[in-house]
DNA sequence: ACAGAATTCGAGGGCACCCTCGACTTAACC
DNA sequence: GGTTAAGTCGAGGGTGCCCTCGAATTCTGT
């Protein structure tokens, strides 16, 4: 049901784009929840037209994100493609979490109580099924725990997104420690 | 400095009392970050006389939270008892998130960015200097990775703070990956 | 009981954000 | 160029929270 209803006009289209890379941007930089009307100002549009465009948040999110979230589905394949179970997993680990501390509004939306753009939410399931693979086969070469689950990466993900927000450069040394644990090096 | 003013009079004493009472349930069912209004309201106390008692919200923190430190330091005492040093570090930890888990406000506090109380700063210093020892101890006796840190520690409270908001029974679980590592048991 | 000081009250001003709506402007098509 | 639908604008109303201040009340000591 893709509506296509008429093409925009020229200042509306040029409007709407103005409008995305605003959000884009701050988004980014700020995370998920700059005011509204920051974007309005950033792309030096009212906030009535921000309004006519994307009438709500998800909006901006279900337009700017599915993008992004690309890149997740790229780092799943990769992985995969890796026939060493254990550094499939482990690099992926890095890759994702190196994508969200690029961008603080991914951040957020993989740490949150998923946003409510469909998009985005398959996204997070196709990357979920992805991670999911990941882990079946690292356990079942008795390289990860065998009781690790999907579960537990969801905690560490929203734990990761804290130590994100909080040290932009700790949070390699904070998995590396989760990989590793605490022992002293056994290896 | 303890001004000792005139002792307080009957009914505002009496408000005090209703107020710190109100705090220290919002604080610990919902957050540090509660409406004053909330409490006030709790409090059956109009906000005028609130803003009378604690100018501030970090009067209230200040009044508050002291004594739930108390138990951090009980915890750490505890733990510097033990003479087994990896027990005594691993079981600080387990103390430390429990009670964390119990009060939403005490975990904002030790999570967050220090409040300006500086009764509750230097709780959190002797709370630092008591887990410095503990990871001395743990790393001489060649039990914790050597290179373990109060900043490592303090990135893991953090992370685990986000942990107990998100999941308040998935903590434990977390924490025990985090100090056994992902690797399958090899004990 | 009464004066006077201490305390209480809550309306109200400020701010930041959200969102709407009707008057105005402009692109698009003839 | 003129018509008109599409788009833009921004003032303004709503909400939730912060904090203040003068009028009204209530304790306390005599």
């Amino acid at each position: 049901m893709v509506t296509a209803s008429r093409p925009l006009r020229a200042d509306a289209a040029r409007n709407r784009e103005k409008l995305l890379a605003a959000a884009a941007e701050l988004f980014a930089e700020r995370g998920l929840d700059v005011p509204l009307e920051h974007i309005a100002r950033r792309a030096e549009v009212s906030i009535g037209t921000l309004y006519k465009h994307f009438p709500t948040r998800d909006d901006f999110v279900g337009a700017i994100f599915p993008e992004r979230l690309a890149a997740l589905d790229a780092i799943g394949e990769k992985a995969l493609a890796d026939p060493d179970p254990w550094h499939a997993f482990a690099g992926y680990l890095e890759d994702l979490y190196a994508l969200q501390a690029e961008d603080r509004g991914l951040n957020d939306v993989l740490a949150r109580d998923l946003p409510n753009a469909p998009e985005v939410v398959s996204a997070c399931h196709r990357g979920a099924g992805h991670a999911g693979t990941l882990i079946e086969r690292a356990v079942e070469a008795g390289v990860l725990r065998a009781d690790y689950s999907i579960a537990d990466l969801a905690a560490l993900t929203r734990a990761m997104a804290q130590v994100i927000r909080d040290v932009p450069d700790g949070w390699r040394r904070f998995l590396s420690i989760y990989v590793e644990g605490l022992g002293a090096r056994n290896s």
